[in-house]
DNA sequence: GAAGCAAGGACCATTACTTCA
DNA sequence: TTTGAAGTAATGGTCCTTGCT
């Protein structure tokens, strides 16, 4: 019952700005990766299953109008007609009887999860640390045959190893960048700091006249200069800063003060 | 060559079952 | 013995590619 899923929404939709996330060496190149995809539709990542009901077949529907329970159903049906066609054709390849009896075990209510033995695992294991997709199918068959499984459980499997895999590193990187988040943080309340005390150290060090209200003298960050003293000091020692010489801080974003 | 369609495969979220503390 | 959490096999839906017509 766990909530994997939830959490790795939103772990996804961090990590989704992040290049370095990991990309998972699609071995069929016919697909993409699939941070492709989540990385530029972050939405797609965070909606609910209720929300996924707008691509593929459904789209289907609201073009014909018609209930789209009727077709999802009747396309169900369809795939189910072929993965009962493609299983009978897979349990003549399989070598074993065990699976089968689980399978009639299987109808009383619709699903009985079959454990791996370790030696299953560790094999499966082993062959994913070799390619982590099943390409080509022969490799499925192979592999299936061997372990005694259906192709279907072994593809089964290597899904389900992917998605581990991924949900670890996943858990890795938000690991990488909490942490990097701590050091920023750290470092910018240095830097304000930083920045206090050097404001301090500047009104300390300044003459007793300058110590005047920062809103009728300010310093202009580019020339460095407190207002034109140069032209009026002898008639106005203290005069409030031209306007392009005017320093405000909010139309300027970039300053740290 | 372009368009439409079906099949197949991969991924994802979720469900349901098993195991264990 | 019961129960909740964690692990994981299995399912259903979607998207994309490929091959065929």
């Amino acid at each position: 019952m766990g909530n994997h899923g939830v959490c790795n929404k939103s772990i996804v939709l961090e990590l989704s700005l992040n290049s370095s996330m990991v990309e998972h060496n699609s071995t069929n190149n016919t697909n993409k990766p699939c941070s492709s995809r989540l990385k530029f539709d972050p939405s797609l990542t965070l909606a609910l299953s209720g929300d996924r009901d707008h691509g593929g077949l459904y789209r289907q529907d609201s073009v014909s109008g018609g209930g789209s329970s009727l077709i999802s159903v009747a396309s169900v049906c369809v795939k189910r007609e072929r993965e009962v066609k493609s299983e009978e054709s897979e349990k003549l390849i399989s070598t074993t009887s065990e699976v089968e009896e689980d399978d009639d075990d299987n109808s009383v209510n619709g699903r009985k999860k079959l454990r791996l033995t370790k030696a299953q695992s560790v094999l499966l294991e082993e062959a994913f640390k070799h390619h982590s997709t099943l390409n080509p199918q022969k490799q499925k068959q192979e592999l299936a045959r061997e372990l005694k499984l259906r192709p279907r459980q072994v593809e089964v499997w290597f899904q389900n190893r992917r998605a581990r895999t991924k949900l670890k590193q996943t858990e890795v990187d938000c690991e990488y960048l909490k942490k990097c988040c701590e050091v920023l943080k750290e470092e910018n309340t240095r830097l304000h700091k930083e920045l206090q005390e050097l404001k301090a150290l500047k009104l300390s060090t300044q003459p007793p006249y300058m110590q005047l209200p920062a809103a009728t003298l300010t310093m202009c960050p580019s020339c460095k200069r407190i207002g034109d003293t140069t032209s009026s000091a002898t008639t106005r020692p203290f005069t409030v800063a031209p306007k392009p010489h005017f320093f405000n801080p909010f139309s300027n974003p970039s300053a740290t003060c």
